[in-house]
DNA sequence: ATCCATTTGGCCCCTATAGGCAAAAATGTT
DNA sequence: AACATTTTTGCCTATAGGGGCCAAATGGAT
């Protein structure tokens, strides 16, 4: 029944059950969760800060994905018992290893504009 | 207000307007996509060959998906004028270009697994 | 005549995701 | 005492995405 024949033009990844591939594209496929793993990758930032950075997001929204960023273990969340509150966003040692990937995106997203 | 002082730790990639990242994540974060995608890096399938392929998918979501990514210009669909219909799909040059974001993704998704 | 195989489309529903609006908490400043 | 600041949350609504189910079209096989 699933007796495939592959051909090797491309480097073989397997991919059959429970592919990374996906895996990788849930933790990542949020509506700003590129900006925000983007605008991380430079540099540490507070909450206000990138909220600014990615725009139109609203502040409700933006809570939303960093929570499930953080979730992923893709985020780390530091809070500083400070008033007004201070809470910086970095990405973790899983998440600066996205580089490669946001960078590939980014590449193929400048070179093949959708439409 | 947006004197941003930028760190230069990554490759410095604009991404300020109209990102390309998001660009890029918005025509591959379908919930097949991903798998779709690979499928067809490494052949020509059919439409029933990759409904195989890809396993739990419905025919209804395959065809939608199918179909989105023919917009975009990922996929091309060739259908030959037989019966019962024979469909070929394949990727187009800008699909093939994405191998390196599939690779990419799913070096990242294999190390570092969701939760 | 009837059934099978292959692919797609229509209609409706269900859930997930995003956005709007405003409050809450804590404290230094005026 | 009243206020500004920073971040998060609650509640409600709007929109998008995915899935179920079934029909249509067509020629060969039974």
């Amino acid at each position: 029944m699933d007796t495939v024949k592959r051909t090797k033009r491309f480097t073989r990844i397997d991919c059959n059950t429970g592919c990374p591939v996906e895996g990788a594209l849930e933790q990542i496929a949020g509506k700003w969760k590129g900006l925000v793993i983007y605008h991380l990758m430079s540099q540490t930032l507070r909450f206000n800060e990138l909220s600014r950075r990615v725009g139109s997001v609203t502040q409700r929204s933006l809570t939303k994905q960093l929570r499930e960023l953080e979730a992923d273990g893709i985020v780390s969340r530091k809070v500083f018992a400070v008033v007004p509150p201070r809470v910086e966003y970095s990405l973790t040692d899983k998440g600066a290893a996205l580089a490669p990937v946001i960078r590939a995106l980014h590449a193929w997203g400048s070179t093949h504009p959708r439409t």
